[in-house]
This record gives structure tokens, C-alpha cells and sequence, in this order.
RNA sequence: GGAGAGGUGGGUGAGUGGCUUAAACCAGUAGUUUGCUAAACUGCCGUACGCCAAAAGCGUACCGGGGGUUCGAAUCCCCCCCUCUCCGCCA
């Protein structure tokens, strides 16, 4: 959520910035137009309550000196200003309702180094390791490596739940409980405080980063005790901090987290969906940072070399994306997407999506820290996937096929317990 | 699922209609005293919104949430939410 006060004071630059996110900028005017509204009406109503206090006052200290007559007409004179300020509370309680319809249906504000563009085929390549495997005319999908070896069997979760919620099997599964504790190990290492969160959560906790009310449809919905199956961990791990204040010292905060993740994928089907590479369940393991505001791009850096030093480790070949203003989500001012490529289908997948959300969330999770004793002020939120497991696993097993079998890399070998899969 | 007890500031916890401007204590913070540590004493110490160019200051709201009664509600009434304890069920 933006800050009113920003759309106050730098209008014009707002605008501006939110065009290149394709935004519909009417909502801004609506939104300055019902802010003065609100605050014209605010002052009307507190000077009419300033009024009652003093005279309720009046009637308390006249009845205790026993002056009745006085009292009763001090009260008749009070009882007089009710209407009207119960109709302009009315008035109040609208105006605050409708700002607060509007103001959550603008999206963050891109950062100014983030590019212009309205599709992916605009984000711009910041990065790029390793090299193109090579493979052989023959060589194999991940789902027919999957069946092949019998890793992971996306009929057998069909009949347990539906598409899209794929079984894994021996190997398949040892290499999801390798990749989750090799991930973890090293964001421990790299500082990060490891965190089980539950993976269901509340309506506030969906608000608070920003899943709803919007994205409502994209999330598994327990209606019967209305909790919502996480989408990511951030959710969880965000909200911890919500209406906290924390201390600067305190600054950053880093904690990580795997979970498995639920998303709908409501409206996407087709091509691109084969195996491992859209699921309605799947693992991952998230880090998140709290940060000062000075330094939250400074963060955002780190994190980003973080995340590629991990698909180093796993010797894949990626690249790195800066988004383009139209390809970013809602929520964010700035992100990086991690692709690794994908060997038999030829592709780029992402594997992780690193995010600077600014004051976004902090602003509707009400996250603040204090300087000294300075007044509170939002804090900057970021976060990013380190790694998601399942196009992780669908390129080590296309690009490390051999005659003799998968090739599982160095750094993963002290946890899966085999260096091969046959 | 059944029964009961609760929800007050960062924490503990008082407060049954107006001497409450939410006491007191703890924690925090600034200072005084002090050879150091410690202790004692003194001051300060919630958040949001609004008015103001800003600061100071002032106003308003907030005692789980929402309504209501009243000149006046933490306190009385109604609805809802949550937590804890016991029983039942259960990994």
C-alpha cells in the first residue's frame, strides 16, 4: 500500500511512476480527491467532540457541587450537537472506508532504475553464467527422466489429489529432502534465521503482504475455518513482524524458511505446464529481510548474489533478469528473476524471484522501526526464493543425463547419499 | 464437540459511570550521586489521524473487534472474535 502522504506531497512523481507499471493513474486523483474530503470532514467532527468533552466535563463537576438546574442545561445543550455529529461520523467512517478501498488498489511504485516495458520480452538481461549444455539429439524431458528412473510419478498424484500435485519417489524424493537441507544449511550459513512457520494463515496475515484482497483466487481457500494455504513463505515469515516496532539496531533482520507452497494457478493451463514446471503444490525454501530503508537496495544486491552463488554451487546455467515495469508484480518496486536453462526443452525456467517491496508491505503490515527516539517510521521489506524446488530439479536431471545415468553435483552429494541416479 | 475462565500500555497488573489526564511496579531512557560495579534518587517514557510552512503546541480516537444506553463508558447492555483451563477425540 502507498503512503498517503507521499500521494500528498509528490502527486505528479507518483503518477509518473506508476504509468510505467501500465496503472490506470485515475485511482491517484480519486484517492487525493477523498483524502481531502476526509480530512475537511475529520476537523469538523473533532471540533464538535472537543465541544461535548468540555461540556460533559462542565456537567460532572457542576453535579458534584450539587448544581442540578445548571447541569440539565448544560446537558440539553450537549445532547443538541448529537446529530450532527453522529451524521458527520457517518460521513467520516465512508470516506476513510473508500481511501482505504483505493489506496489498496495501487501497486508499488517501480524503482527509477527499473526499465520501461510492458512484457517479459522487455525485461532486461543483467547476468548471465555458465554454459548452454549441449546435449544429445536423444536426450530426455524431465518427465520422461522422471518415469525413466522412477522419480516422481505425476499420474499416481493425480489419482491421490489431481494434476499438479506430482508424487515423488526413492531418488526423487531423497533429492527433494537434499535440495531443502542444502538450501537451508547455506542461508544459515549466510546468516539467515531459520524459521518453521505454519502453512496455513489467517485473512490479516494475506493482507498484510499483500495476497489479498486481490489475489484472493490464487490461493486455496479453507472456508470452513477461513485460513488460506500459503502461496510462499514470505506470507508466514513476513507477517511475524506485523504491527511490530523494532529498534534500528535490530536492522536487518534475516530469517529464511522452506515450506511447501500452494498456488491455484487459476486461468493458466495449456503449453508450458508439462511436468515440473507449474504445480499447484510444490517446495521451496525463502528468504526475507527487513531492512533499514537507507540500505534496502544495498540488500536487495546481496540477495541477489546470494541467490546466484546457490545455483553456482549446482553448476546451472543461468541468467539474471531485471524486470521491466509491466512484467513486475504489485507488490514490488524492484525484482530480479533467476533463470536457470532447462537442457531438453530448451528453455529458460525461472527458479527464483528476488524483490525489494520497499514500504509496501510494511506500510499495510504496519512494520515500523525506531531511530533513537525518533518517531517510528516503516521499515523496507524484501524478499526472495532460495530456490523453489521443482525447475531446479527438472534442469539438474535434463542437463545432467548421461549413458550411465543423472549426474547429482558435488555440493548436493554429502546429502543425498548417491552421486548418481540409475 | 462440551463446560468454565479470561482479553487493560513493551511486560506484570490495579481500575464497577465523572478526583482517570489509565494507578503502581518492572523494563527502557536522560541525568544526579558515586573510585569501579552495583544501588539510590530525579525527570522522561504509547500509537494513529488532524490543525500548523515546520517545530513547539493543541484537538480527536484507541483498554480484543463492532454496535448500543448516557450530557459523560475501560467500567453498563447486545453481537462477534480470540486466548487459556478441564473433559472428549487424536498424531
Amino acid at each position: 500500500m502507498l503512503q498517503l502522504q507521499t500521494i500528498r506531497d509528490q502527486k505528479a512523481e507518483v503518477i509518473r511512476r506508476l504509468k510505467k507499471k501500465n496503472f490506470n493513474v485515475d485511482i491517484i486523483d480519486q484517492v487525493a480527491t477523498m483524502d481531502a474530503d476526509r480530512r475537511r470532514t475529520q476537523a469538523e467532527l473533532d471540533a464538535i467532540k472537543a465541544e461535548s468533552n468540555t461540556l460533559a466535563k462542565q456537567v460532572g463537576d457542576l453535579m458534584r457541587a450539587g448544581k442540578k438546574t445548571e447541569a440539565d442545561e448544560i446537558k440539553n445543550k450537549s445532547a443538541g450537537l448529537k446529530e450532527n455529529e453522529r451524521k458527520l461520523q457517518t460521513l467520516l467512517n465512508e470516506f476513510e472506508e473508500n481511501l482505504q478501498q483505493l489506496l489498496v488498489q495501487a501497486p508499488n511504485l517501480p524503482h527509477d532504475s527499473v526499465p520501461e516495458g510492458k512484457t517479459p520480452a522487455e525485461n532486461k538481461e543483467v547476468y548471465r553464467h555458465g554454459e548452454l549444455p549441449e546435449l544429445d539429439a536423444d536426450a530426455l524431458p524431465h518427465w520422461d527422466l522422471a518415469s525413466k528412473y522412477n522419480l516422481i510419478d505425476f499420474e499416481l498424484g493425480v489419482k491421490l489429489t489431481g494434476a499438479g500435485f506430482p508424487v515423488y519417489k526413492g531418488k526423487g524424493a531423497k533429492l527433494q529432502r537434499a535440495l531443502i537441507n542444502f538450501f537451508l544449511d547455506r542461508a544459515t550459513t549466510a546468516g539467515y534465521h531459520e524459521i518453521q512457520p505454519p502453512i496455513l494463515v489467517n485473512k490479516d496475515s494475506g493482507f498484510g503482504t499483500g495476497q489479498l484482497p486481490d489475489k484472493e483466487g490464487q490461493m486455496y481457500h479453507v472456508t470452513m475455518d477461513d485460513l488460506y494455504l500459503i502461496p510462499t513463505a514470505e506470507v508466514p515469515v513476513t507477517n511475524i513482524y506485523r504491527d511490530v516496532i523494532l529498534t534500528a539496531g535490530d536492522l536487518p533482520v534475516k530469517n529464511c524458511a522452506y515450506t511447501p507452497c500452494f498456488r491455484r494457478e487459476a486461468g493458466s493451463y495449456g503449453k508450458d505446464v508439462r511436468g515440473l514446471n507449474r504445480l499447484h503444490q510444490f517446495d521451496k525454501v525463502e528468504i526475507v529481510q527487513i531492512a533499514n530503508p537507507a540500505k534496502s537496495y544495498e540488500v536487495l544486491e546481496e540477495m541477489r548474489a546470494y541467490v546466484a552463488g546457490l545455483l553456482k554451487d549446482l553448476e546451472l546455467p543461468f541468467r539474471t533478469l531485471l524486470l521491466c515495469g509491466g512484467d513486475m508484480s504489485f507488490a514490488s518496486a524492484m525484482t530480479y528473476d533467476m533463470e536457470v536453462y532447462s537442457g531438453a526443452q530448451k528453455k529458460w525456467l525461472e527458479v527464483s524471484s528476488v524483490s525489494n517491496f520497499e514500504s509496501f508491505q510494511s506500510n499495510r503490515l504496519k512494520l515500523r522501526f525506531r531511530e533513537g527516539s525518533e518517531k517510528p517510521q516503516l521499515a523496507h521489506t524484501l524478499n526472495g526464493s532460495a530456490l523453489a524446488l521443482p525447475r531446479i530439479v527438472a534442469a539438474l536431471l535434463e542437463n545432467n543425463q548421461t549413458p550411465e545415468g543423472i549426474r547429482i553435483p558435488e555440493v548436493l552429494r554429502a546429502y543425498t547419499g548417491f552421486d548418481l541416479i540409475n
